[in-house]
RNA sequence: GGGCAGUUAGCUCAGUUGGUAGAGCACCGCCUUCACACGGCGGGGGUCACAGGUUCAAGUCCUGUACUGCCCACCA
């Protein structure tokens, strides 16, 4: 029997690496797209949601990689053909930041270098942090297929981003003009509107008069940013606005420039806030942007690219924007337009990447219109796409129906080249996907790159289909594409699903997945959200090195209750390393009770057709199986993970190890027919209990289903789960009746334990227990199964008798309508006794009482569902039973003391 | 300013169509029972934030309040 025996304690680190390169070297994951479009179950597809190449996984990829695992694997289970890419993303700004700063810590920048040496460099650091990203992801578990990896950057990926752009540009759909976009002083770059985050901050609100040019006084405006005034070109009032309606189409003069300027009036201004009246500086804030090009105001810029005053400024020139502040207010002060300063607490935007503060600036970049792109795959959403929870529909729209202009250059050097060109002789300026010769208007030969690159989301958003070999027509767009779902978390769901939603219908014209499921974000202890610039990410591979990626991974699944945010705590996930522990240990005990040779076969012949057993225990757990079975696949279709973790979790450990593997033990070590039949049941469960983990534990499982008797040779020569299909549901052994009947020896087996433990009884001491059954059925089950009782209860012996009657000095209770009867003769306390017997009747007679109430109320009694008011006058019966019976041995014992 | 979540056992969190509550950890008692002390058996602990409403019945549906958090937003 020892050819089946697993080492006595599990060893994540030296199982896991075993199977991680077994299933890469098998191709375990590898599917063949041919297949996969002849396949009647159809296929499975997921692109990954590509991790910073110069990241490091954090919990939140974790929990993310953990939950399309277990949909690819179950997937797979189910019969279908599934293919899951995996891959990176450059993400521009992050890793220029990143390889910046290393080259600032050798005391250079990226100028010292030049453009194609910087370049050089960045790959450098992507060759060598790309390999870590992918060591993680390979930790997980991930049954990714490697040999189709893709990177944002790589050759077929950078076509498709050409193609994409010169498609647009020729649509018109992409433009390009002097905007005001965000700029950040340090990353050197514009930003997307939404790679800015607000972040509240205190500053101070100066009241400044402007006076009028008319010397009839002064206007008094409110501003936060003082040293922006010198490009002022108006002050606008509310038209509504009584106190300042006379003084519209005045000029008044701008303090320390002397320059006279209109005062305006625009609906847009808030007559409540500060004075009333605005200054506007069209060229450094996005409304007075706006209200400049309504007005067709001047536009002047006194703050340059890197956050200093221009010659524009006067005398301000040089000085950064917050020396200037300081100063220009001194010198207001000075002059006497300084009204008043006060505290005031307002919202700024930081960069996303480096947190510096975003200075509106107007400059050329490009742009798409998404506008029409936008209307697609807001109705996409609601018609070939779900989205889950659904709760997430309103977001999206919304976000869909305020959607502005997508700013897609970036000042940068890292990152897709924007492929346009401007003729240096005729100034024509066009798109092309290869590196023109001429100019297509003017055939001359000078021509000049643009010299920004895209944002990082323009590729993100082709991913679905780039990574599956667009724009060439390949077989897995035809067999994967739409993709099943996507997996992410909603901190992206704008910056990325939106777009791949434009973009897939733009291009493919169908969606690029079929379902989003939005998962819950994972914080840190104070529920901030994790980020790599924040620094407080939580490692996974220190977890997984803790306690082993099956803990982690069935923790994460555990939590992925749809919400919005969840905290991990490593208590839970040591937790549940002991689930992975206890069932490391029920295998191992199943193995040396399941002998491999042909000679002991019998319970694998006797498995084949497990509904003819017979035996409580067997029907009970074969029934519970497939109860199991069942809610575990809705759970998956449903992205309930967590209902999945829970119902695996209550199956094995409360039943299998708490029961079954109980119950059998005698039988086990019987012999013949009941020893095969045990056996045979516990085989079944055993290998079907980890076909249903697997996709939770895949590790765990592996190694004890290669161990498993019968287990069929795959690829590699051993045998593999990964390759395995879900176990075929056996409608012939669902058996209510033996649930019920379980119950009954499991109150009668509780009961006793109860008692036992209550009135201090030692262990060691073999009781006898009395059983007094409430009818024949009651008797024929527990007669059958007493020597069951006995084993599980600890007794010496066990009898069942209906004309019992209990001894003077006993112990007893009532289970199920049983009445139990434990004879002491002196083993205990009498008032113990009698305590416990009023507690146990005190505890009924609540019950009672409640229910009593119930059933008295007429129009519950008419009212309610039949089935529920007669389960409840079921219960009222069996409790008034019991009372009955504990009062007679009650009184009995009472007359015994 | 708008929108969205959350408020359940000491802590962290579950609870699918309404039928008076569960898990992990922690806690108490007993147990070296031949898979497992990362264990077994037994036990204690919750007026499900608050106030109304619908209903025979509400943690579960509706309204409002309070607190916490998140997202969006041009109040200088």
């Amino acid at each position: 029997m020892s050819e089946n025996a697993l080492p006595k304690g599990y060893d994540p680190k030296a199982v896991e690496p075993h199977w991680r390169d077994h299933w890469e070297t098998t191709r375990a994951f590898t599917p063949d797209p041919t297949e996969a479009l002849e396949n009647p179950k159809g296929t499975f597809s997921i692109v990954i949601p590509p991790p910073n190449v110069t990241g490091n996984l954090h919990i939140g990829h974790a929990f993310n990689l953990t939950l399309q695992d277990i949909l690819c694997r179950h997937a797979r289970q189910l019969g279908k053909t599934v293919l899951w890419i995996p891959g990176e993303d450059h993400a521009g700004i992050a890793t220029q930041n990143v390889v910046e700063r290393r080259l600032g810590t050798e005391g250079k920048t990226r100028h010292d270098l030049g453009r194609e040496a910087f370049i050089e460099r960045v790959w450098e650091w992507k060759e060598e942090y790309g390999e870590n990203i992918r060591r993680q992801i390979k930790a997980m578990g991930s049954s990714v297929d490697w040999t189709r990896e893709r990177f944002t950057m790589d050759e077929g990926l950078s076509r498709a981003v050409r193609k994409v752009f010169v498609t647009l540009f020729n649509e018109g759909l992409i433009y390009k003009g002097d905007y005001i976009i965000n700029w950040c002083n340090r990353c050197h770059t514009a930003l997307a509107d939404d790679e800015v985050e607000h972040h509240p901050q205190a500053g101070h609100l100066w009241k400044i008069r402007y006076p009028l040019a008319d010397g009839s006084g002064h206007l008094t405006i409110a501003t936060t940013r003082p040293e922006t005034m010198l490009g002022d070109t108006a002050v606008a009032v509310n038209p509504d606005d009584e106190r300042y309606t006379h003084l519209i189409g005045k000029t008044v003069i701008l303090p320390l420039v002397g320059k006279e300027i209109p005062v305006i009036a625009d609906k847009y201004v808030d007559r409540e806030f500060g004075t009333g009246a605005l200054k506007v500086t069209p060229s450094h804030d996005h409304n007075d942007w706006e209200l400049g090009r309504k007005h067709k105001l001047e536009f002047i810029q006194v703050i340059d690219a890197e956050g200093r005053m221009n010659a524009k400024a006067g005398k301000y020139q040089g000085l950064t924007k917050e020396e200037a502040r300081e100063k220009i207010v001194e010198d207001l002060r000075a002059a006497g337009a300084l009204e008043s300063v006060e505290e005031y607490g307002h919202n700024v935007g930081h960069c996303y990447r480096c947190q510096s503060v975003i200075e509106p600036h107007v400059s050329t970049q490009w742009f798409v219109k998404v506008a029409p792109l936008a209307a697609r795959a807001k109705e996409a959403m609601r018609g070939e796409t779900q989205i889950f929870p659904t709760s997430w529909l309103k977001t999206y729209d919304h976000w869909m129906d305020t959607i502005r202009d997508w700013c897609i250059s970036r000042q940068l050097w890292w990152g897709h080249r924007i492929p346009a060109w401007t003729c240096d002789a005729c100034g024509k300026l066009f798109a092309s996907e290869e590196t023109p010769s001429c100019c297509p208007q003017c055939g001359k030969t000078s021509l000049t790159q643009d010299p920004d690159v895209l944002d990082t989301w323009f590729s993100a958003a082709l991913w679905p289909f780039s990574t599956m070999g667009w724009p060439e027509k390949t077989k897995e767009l035809e067999a994967f594409y739409p993709t099943s779902v996507l997996v992410t978390a909603f901190d992206i769901l704008f910056f990325w699903v939106a777009r791949m939603m434009m973009m897939g219908l733009h291009f493919m014209d169908r969606v690029p997945f079929r379902h989003v499921y939005i998962h819950a974000l994972v914080r840190d202890g104070e529920g901030k959200k994790m980020s790599k610039s924040t620094g407080n990410v939580i490692d996974p591979l220190e977890m997984i090195e803790k306690y082993g990626t099956d803990s982690l991974r069935f923790t994460m699944t555990a939590f992925a209750a749809m919400g919005r945010d969840i905290r991990l705590s490593e208590e839970r996930i040591e937790g549940y390393r002991h689930f992975v522990n206890k069932i490391w240990n029920a295998a191992r005990f199943a193995l040396l009770n399941l002998p491999n040779e042909e000679a002991h076969n019998l319970y694998l012949r006797l498995a084949a057709a497990p509904e003819t057993l017979e035996g409580v225990q067997y029907r009970w757990i074969l029934h519970r199986l497939e109860e199991t079975k069942s809610a575990l696949k809705t759970a998956i279709a449903d992205y309930r993970f967590n209902d999945a973790a829970l119902t695996l979790y209550t199956f094995i450990w409360n039943e299998i190890c708490d029961w079954y593997l109980e119950l059998i033990k005698p039988a086990l070590q019987a012999g013949g027919e009941e020893q095969a039949k045990a056996r045979a049941v516990l085989w079944l469960v055993l290998r079907e209990a980890m076909l249903l983990l697997h996709p939770i534990m895949p590790f765990v499982t592996a190694e004890i289903w290669k161990a498993l008797p019968q287990a069929p040779i795959r690829e590699g020569g051993i045998p593999d789960i990964a390759r395995e299909p879900f176990p075929a549901e056996r409608p012939a052994c669902l058996n209510p009746q033996a649930v019920a009947d379980m119950e009954m020896l499991q109150a009668a087996i509780t009961a006793i334990r109860t008692m036992r433990a209550e009135l201090n009884i030692a262990p060691s001491l073999r009781l006898k227990a009395v059983i007094r059954p409430q009818d024949d059925a009651a008797r024929e089950l527990l007669t059958a199964n007493s020597s069951l009782i006995v084993f599980l209860a600890r007794l010496g012996e066990c009898v069942i008798d209906p004309e019992a009657h209990a001894p003077k000095a006993s112990a007893s209770s009532v289970a199920a309508g049983n009445e139990i009867i434990l004879p002491l003769e002196g083993a205990v306390n009498f008032q113990d006794e009698l305590t416990r017997l009023d507690k146990e009747l005190a505890k009924m007679a609540k019950e009672h009482a409640m229910l009593a109430g119930k059933l008295a109320n007429e129009n519950y009694v008419q009212r309610a569902p039949a089935e529920i008011v007669e389960r409840d006058k079921a219960r009222v019966a069996e409790l008034e039973d019991a009372r009955v019976k504990l009062l007679a041995l009650q009184q009995r014992f009472r007359e015994a003391l």
